[in-house]
DNA sequence: TCTGGGGTCCTAGGACCC
DNA sequence: TCTGGGGTCCTAGGACCC
């Protein structure tokens, strides 16, 4: 089972504020370089699609209301609606904030039938999230979303057409869907993949069924070919995976103007370090390796990575590293937007070595040697950084940080009633 | 019209070990 | 004197998903 709620920001952003119901209304970036994340169905009426630049949205549809994004509302309403999944299975697998697979077989000895869970589901979903959504069910993954997909309410000539709600793939329906879906509909094909596949003639599911596998090896590579020759054949043994654990924690940001220089790529690093180090603290992991990606104006992007012996949850830490490495890249043009990436998890307890305070005097070129710093020093340096994560628990992000997070400009304290700002001669 | 931010997985080359 | 094959790990880049 596949389930997928409609337009889930749009949605959030209608529940919460009443007077936006039946407006068109989209979340996402809607300074200068946004991009639309979720659009209402109104707004999907003019054009409006996700991914879509923000400026391209409003010249579809000038009226369109763009929201900012409130993520802390998403991941509320997302562990509500696992909430109620897990009430009929705890065998889900979700697939970002909106959606999941399910693992109905296990239910067959409790004579649970797919299609009423499915329709109890929807009602549930729909009664106490006050949220629509579609549910396909299939033999595996690849039905199952694919009609998920086909369940949903359309735009159909700028008219709004319902969908079934739920819809169950049947054999013949299997048949019938990959001798006439595109390979586009396929999950894996994108835009290139499409392309390459366009240029070898095959244009649709049951193009694929004809070619052999080593050809399209030779063109995709091994693994999307066995992928695609299974899909063909309507065959997909992707399993439903309960637990995922993340493999990787990181910071992308595009600035509203480009930077220059690698002063203010390392000043705008501090920040992406002190959330991704922030974030491997609240999960009790350490990453052996920090990666650095910049994006210039032309659209291009490099990315630098290092992996060290040990590993490090410090936002001071992952900033000389990022630094170091940000070193190393040559800056042809203005960039765009940087990212921290953290990967190759450590249970914390499992680590070797801690490295926290004074590493940002430490060359890199002593890869991985830490330099050595008085014991007391870093066990009290990391009860004062732990009391900075608490209080931010409690009180919010904005409620205490360091000064270098903040820039050059000089420490800004943001509270709920008002903004005081204290000039950089403050020594923090 | 001009391209987000959170992720996953794959590929290819190189270093290194046995 | 020149060179194998199996394997792991790391780095960089790219495609894709929501």
């Amino acid at each position: 089972m596949h389930i997928d709620l409609d337009a889930f920001f749009a949605s959030v952003e209608v529940l919460d504020d009443p007077s936006l119901r039946g407006k068109p209304v989209a979340v996402g970036g809607s300074q200068g370089r946004g991009v639309v994340a979720s659009a209402s169905y109104e707004a999907r009426r003019y054009g409006v699609r996700s991914a879509m630049p923000t400026v391209v949205a409003m010249r579809r549809c000038p009226e369109l209301i763009v929201l900012p994004g409130r993520f802390d509302r998403y991941e509320a309403y997302s562990r509500r609606f696992h909430d109620v999944i897990r009430d009929l299975t705890p065998e889900f697998e979700p697939l970002g904030l909106d959606e999941v697979f399910a693992d109905l077989r296990s239910l067959r000895r409790l004579r649970v039938r797919p299609i009423e869970a499915a329709e109890a589901l929807r009602t549930r979903i729909n009664e106490e999230l006050r949220l629509q959504c579609g549910v396909g069910l299939g033999r595996n993954k690849l039905f199952a979303k694919l009609a998920s997909k086909r369940s949903k309410p359309r735009v159909v000539d700028g008219e709004l057409v319902d969908g079934a709600g739920v819809v169950w793939v049947s054999a013949q329906l299997e048949a019938q869907w990959l001798e006439e879906l595109p390979v586009r509909a396929l999950w894996g094909v994108g835009p290139a993949t499409a392309a390459k596949l366009e240029k070898l003639g095959l244009a649709w599911v049951r193009d694929l069924a004809k070619v052999d596998e080593g050809t399209l090896a030779s063109h995709v590579g091994p693994s999307m070919a066995a992928t695609l020759s299974a899909f063909a054949r309507g065959e997909d043994n992707r399993e439903v995976v309960v637990d995922r654990v993340a493999k990787s924690i990181g910071h992308d940001q595009t600035f509203l103007r480009s930077l220059h220089g690698v002063e203010e790529l390392v000043d705008a690093a501090r920040g992406h370090s002190a959330i991704v180090a922030r974030a491997l603290r609240s999960q009790d992991r350490v990453a052996r390796t920090i990666t650095v990606i910049v994006r210039f104006d032309d659209f291009t992007s490099v990315s630098r990575s290092q992996t060290l012996a040990f590993g490090v949850d410090d936002e001071f830490a992952i900033a000389a590293i990022a630094e170091a490495l940000l070193g190393s890249v040559e800056l042809h043009h203005a960039v765009r937007l940087l990212a921290v990436h953290a990967s190759s998890f450590l249970e914390r307890s499992a680590n070797q070595m801690q490295l926290t305070f004074g590493f940002e005097q430490t060359s890199l070129s002593t890869r991985g040697q830490a330099q050595q710093v008085s014991r007391e020093r870093q066990v009290g340096y990391e009860a004062l950084r732990d009391a900075v994560d608490e209080v931010r628990n409690k009180f919010g992000q904005a409620a205490v940080g360091t000064a270098s997070e903040l820039g050059a400009a000089g420490v800004q304290i943001a509270t709920q009633r008002g903004r005081h700002a204290f000039g950089p001669e403050v020594t923090p």
